[in-house]
DNA sequence: CTGAAAGCGCTTACAG
DNA sequence: CTGAAAGCGCTTACAG
């Protein structure tokens, strides 16, 4: 009964007389048809409202898609970069009827010369789209521009800033989850100062960071708060080193209330409010939720983490690159991902949460 | 090349010497298969590990689902049901390509006999399976029972027990987020009361609410807080009344610092918060960022919302349904949602992302 | 520049 | 109880 009503390519052709193969290369855009066939068969189209099954397209189809992944590895110094990874591969899984393939192409955060590898293998590879994240500016330039002179479709995750010639941007707003610490300290206490703390690795960039402090800050002052901030930049990733660093911080400050953390490595400072007992609270907001944050967070070191959702980052990325690749969808330009917050109280909820 | 790799339904036949119609009669246990023939060719399907191709299946099978929804309509008290809904629509939507259709049974929450009749007309349509709320106990019982008897597979959303016979529950945990509100108030003040207010229409359950009160007092007594919590229940539902009853309420407790509104009719104390000028900060936390809710997030006069994802409830159920019953995959019998904080710098990312 | 035909992997009458 | 054949809507060589 509903047959009738669905227009399918077989329909297009015959009341545009013309064959099957000739639809398909309009639909396709594929070169061999003449001006005037185009037109009449995309006038039928318009006229029937036919509109492509996908199921079938994709049974009939040879190729299998090839989605590449060029993504930062777990490291020593944070877990972080497994979850977008692991996104990955679940989006990978649920697309396992589909005719496409990932291909991952993971570095390590220190070392600039792997990195460097393996853009140059992506470079090389015959993917057919490719998630990355823009944390490595300069590197990246002649990876990108590759991309545009072969029209490679892309998609940046965890990124700070829009570039409008990726098919999407997957982001958070830096400065609103700055805001959004600012008011959680708010809630807490009113007066006194908030340490700063930007563990910087190489590969970090420091602009991201600063709109998240700008952030903070700026709630600060518009909310005639007497709370003040003071940032400080750790670069020695040894607990040790820290451990040295906020002893000399501390002693010179004698009213820290909170800390603020604008990157996932709350752990170090964690450690710290933990093994070092204080005369009072003092408050610790940080980002994401990954295992060594969470047993601090559990143990009521960390007050509060903003989660950044990376493993969603990941399988989002994979699944708008397939959808735009495979179902032909358009894609909205800027996802951006909730501000979520997290405490010992709803964590457990958000840990393998998957959509 | 790849294309060797993948085993179809022809392989099997050829493998197991019978004809496709068999193996498909096997694949999908219909009758009229010797039980010989039946092993031998589970026999070789295990041995090739044979999966079957979902989209071809799909596109050859003629049949359409019908997906059943059961739920309750916006109401004049509350924007609530209609985010449900509106994910309903959003997965059937997503799912367009597939041979599935959604039919809605919508019924006012006030009236027990309209809700009666939208039962009765799920018993007699001819739906594959159904979505609804385990709200209304009572009157549900011999709908679930025709469902059992029919082995008509149902999800639950916004429910707040298990149903064995149900192929999954979409809920939240309840008592835990009555322990975060706990923490979130004890984030604020540390001494005072807190005033509980149930806004109870004839068809809302007890049993639910008083869950999530028990979690907010467990939290204040194993944190040796001072802060005391007292409830009262309010089911005249004009803004008038609710603010009679209000006053009342607030001259004869001096020390009130908090209200919990453990449900989403939070804007009824909102509004009043926001026009009766209070000698103090009171801190309010109630449920969802429905439209009358945010208005007062930005006012400053909620605090802090615990979103329930309705929306996403809506549309998770209905996506794990279509998995069940077209895709035949396995669903994991509780689904858990996570307790999202929203407040006045964080609300905008929840409000129309989509997963 | 164009179309008939075979095929993607599965399902569904139909005939035995 | 069993299997050959047609068909789901689209794509892809291939021949003209």
């Amino acid at each position: 009964m509903e047959k009738k009503d669905i227009v399918g390519i077989k329909d297009v052709a015959k009341r545009a007389n013309v064959g099957l193969a000739t639809v398909d290369r309009v639909i396709h855009g594929r070169s061999g048809v003449s001006k005037k066939t185009r037109e009449k068969v995309l006038k039928v189209i318009e006229e029937l409202n036919y509109k492509p099954n996908m199921m079938a397209s994709n049974l009939s189809k040879k190729k299998t898609f090839v989605l590449g992944v060029l993504l930062p590895n777990v490291s020593k110094e944070s877990s972080y970069w497994g979850l977008p990874v692991k996104g990955v591969e679940r989006a990978g899984k649920e697309l396992q009827h589909y005719p496409v393939r990932i291909e991952k192409f993971l570095y390590d955060q220190a070392s600039v010369k792997e990195m460097r590898k393996q853009i140059l293998k992506v470079i090389n590879s015959k993917i057919d789209g490719l998630v990355l994240t823009s944390k490595f500016a300069e590197e990246t330039e002649i990876l990108l521009q590759d991309c545009n002179e072969k029209n490679l479709p892309y998609i940046f995750i965890d990124s700070n800033e829009r570039d409008e010639k990726a098919v999407c941007t997957i982001q958070q707003s830096l400065y609103e989850s700055g805001q959004l610490a600012g008011q959680l300290f708010n809630y807490c206490f009113q007066e006194g100062n908030i340490l700063v703390l930007f563990f910087k690795n190489i590969m970090d960039s420091e602009a991201g960071i600063n709109k998240k402090i700008q952030g903070l800050n700026d709630f600060l002052k518009e909310n005639d708060s007497l709370v003040k901030t003071r940032k400080y930049v750790i670069s020695n990733f040894s607990q040790e080193q820290v451990d040295k660093e906020l002893n000399k911080i501390f002693a010179g400050n004698e009213n820290i209330k909170g800390v603020f953390i604008p990157n996932s490595r709350v752990g170090y400072m964690a450690r710290y409010l933990h093994n070092n007992a204080m005369d009072r609270k003092v408050y610790l907001i940080g980002y994401d939720y990954l295992t060594e944050n969470n047993e601090y967070l559990q143990k009521g070191a960390i007050d509060f983490l903003i989660s950044q959702r990376p493993e969603e980052q990941g399988y989002k990325a994979i699944i708008k690159l397939f959808e735009h690749i495979v179902l032909k969808k358009n894609i909205e330009p800027e996802i951006f991902i909730p501000l979520d917050i997290i405490t010992s109280k709803n964590y457990k909820y958000y840990l393998n949460y998957e959509d």
